[in-house]
Order: C-alpha cells, then structure tokens, then sequence
DNA sequence: GTCTATACGGCGATAGAC
DNA sequence: GTCTATCGCCGTATAGAC
C-alpha cells in the first residue's frame, strides 16, 4: 500500500471517512472536510477530484478497516458459536452507527455503483465468513444440521445493522445489546445439549 | 383527526413524508417539498414555521401509519408464530428502507429530541407488541419458557431493520428475504415439537 | 391563503498566483 | 503542492403585495 509519504492526503481521507460516518454523503461537504482534516481548499483539490472521488478513498478505507476486523474475529481459536459471539460482541460505539451501514442510507451512494460497491463487498465478507463458521460448526455437530447457514448468516448479520438503528431511536447502546444478546440465545438453541 | 379541510396543508405533509423516506432530513429542502407537493413556497411558510416543523408533521403522519399496521399484525388471529410471522412477512418495499428507520440515521434527527421522539415511540410500540405476544405464546406453551422476551422481540426488531440495510447494500431484496426467514426459523427451535 | 421578490450564507468547484 | 479569489447555484428563509 501507499506509505504515509502523504500527509494531506492521508489527512483528507481520514477526515471524510469521519464525516461520512457520522453525517452520511448528503451531510458532508467538501469545506467541512478539509476544514476538518487540517488542509487547505487547494491542496484537497489537488489531491482529489472532487467529492465522489474522496468519498470513494474514504469508503475504501472504511471498508478495508471493518473486513479486517471480520478476518480476525473469525480467525481465532475457538468454537464457531465462541467465533460468533466473538464478532458481535466486539466493543462498538453503538449510538454512532455502523461506518459502513450508515453510507448505504443515503440515496447518492445507493444510486451510484461505484460509491455503493464497498458497501456490498464489506456485507459480503462477513456473510462469508459468518456462513462458513456456521457450516464448520454443523459439521463438527454444535450446530444442528438443520439450520440453513446463508440465512442465520443474513440474520446474524442483519441483527447487528438493525441494532445500530435500535439504538440511536433511544439514543441508549441498551437495544443494540439486547438484540445481540436475544440473537445469540437463539442461537444457542440450535445447538444440541452437549455444547 | 383534521379532516380533509386543508389540501395544501395535507399535500405538504405527504410531500414531506415521501422526501425524508427516500433522502433523509439534510438531503430535503424546503424547495423540494413545496415542488414536490404542488404547492407555492408562500403557501408553505404559511401552514408551517420552517423545515423542522415540516419535518416534525410528516414524522408524526409516518409514525402513526407504521404502528398502526404494527398494531393490525398483532391483532389477527392466529399463534404467536403465525403473528409474529405475519408482521415480519408482510409486503414491503426492501429496497427503500424503513420509512421510520431511515430517520435515524440522520444526525439532526437523532440529536433533536422533539425530531427523535416519533421514531423513538414506534419502535417502542413494535417491541411491546413483539414483547407482548411472545409472552403470549410461552404462556400458551408454543414458546420454550426459556427464552427471554425482552431480548427475542429487540433481535427480531434488529433483523428487520438491518435487513433493509444489507438488501439496499446488495441492491436486492434477497437479504432483506433470507434475514426474515433465518431469524424465523431460529424462532421456530424456540418451539416445541407439538406446535 | 397564496404569490413574487429579495436576502445571505453555504455548497461544490475552478482559476491562477506563489 | 498549497494559497486566495472568484463563481454560479441552491438552501432556508423573510417581506410585503394581492
């Protein structure tokens, strides 16, 4: 990857990535960013195009982060309920939503296909990995083997976007938990006694 | 409720309701809605004060409608599963998202306290329903007496509303499905053979 | 009640100097 | 590479006539 040669640019792209994240693609403007990232207007321009183009770097960036963390919790040693749990229980900041999730509200980044595509590719990795871990876990007999892995993958994953919203409607990470919590004791019922 | 006496008053109200569904409350202007309702921007500033006021009516009109058929649901005949499923089955427009849902992920809503409260409230009515007939159906021996209904009712929110998240991902209505029918058949392991 | 006119700041970008 | 100046348009109203 590119090395820290770039302080402006590297600045830029963490500064929108912020902003995209708390305030979405419609709430973010190209004065506020380079505001926030300490750059002048020129030197943004310089190194960018203009706001899809920096939306773009930030996303990736943004997505590159969270398909890490997916990678690693489902990596380590464990059982695939341990791995799961691992994964959902992770600390969060709840009440400021999920970096990614959030940019697919905004209708500009689901138009467009460019801006939508991390978004899709991040979900897509943790369904995998979520689908996998379940597979391996009826195949080692913890899970029954009547569950369908894509769908507990979808709702697994679904639960975890849905308790961000959960959240911020209370303005309290109380849902979020509670949801997590509720899922994973679903989950356990489809494992038989002896785990 | 105001009959239909004002139809300027009542298309802004809808206008508005349809804007903040589809782009949220910093992506709506005044202008648009004044547009999009057929209506003169004189007229508007004249039924209301501005655009959170605006925004405030047509949060309320959504708010009402959303727990409305939320309450129909949960009326019906039928099992706690069967009322259950038939909310979370119900047709839907995935790929729009949650008219209720959406609002949250806007900044100036979540952190207006009078914006927030419409959302807050619904979400409120859908967990207590779910919370209510979940406890229904342990009552009625159709539900393990072990699970908790607090949390089931928060993880079968979440899905709901994470799995418009992952279907507008997709640009498909596929997740949105395939959560639904996942959480719903770790719901059914919650059920004893009997039923 | 509805209309048109006007206002001021911010958005998103370009130009050209340094 | 970075800076300042400038631009045209839009957002969010307010004022006052009809």
């Amino acid at each position: 990857m590119a090395d820290r040669q770039d302080g402006a640019r590297e600045r830029l792209i963490e500064g929108t990535r912020e902003l995209l994240w708390d305030r979405g693609y419609v709430g973010t403007s190209p004065t506020a960013i380079w505001r926030a990232s300490g750059v002048g207007q020129g030197s943004m321009y310089h190194h960018f195009q203009g706001k899809p183009d920096l939306a773009l770097a930030a996303e990736r960036r943004a997505a590159q982060a969270m398909q890490q963390q997916v990678r690693e919790s489902f990596a380590r040693e464990g059982s695939a309920y341990e791995r799961i749990s691992e994964y959902l229980l992770r600390e969060r900041d709840a009440l400021r939503g999920c970096p990614i999730g959030r940019l697919i509200a905004d209708p500009e980044i689901a138009a467009d296909e460019r801006l939508r595509e991390p978004v899709r590719e991040t979900f897509a990795v943790l369904h995998a990995c979520l689908t996998s871990v379940i597979e391996e876990g009826k195949a080692a007999g913890e899970f029954d083997a009547g569950i369908d892995a894509e769908q507990t993958a979808s709702a697994l994953s679904a639960v975890f976007q849905g308790g961000y919203t959960l959240a911020r409607a209370e303005a309290s990470t109380g849902p979020f938990e509670q949801a997590i919590a509720g899922a994973l004791a679903l989950l356990r019922r489809s494992m038989p006694a002896s785990h």
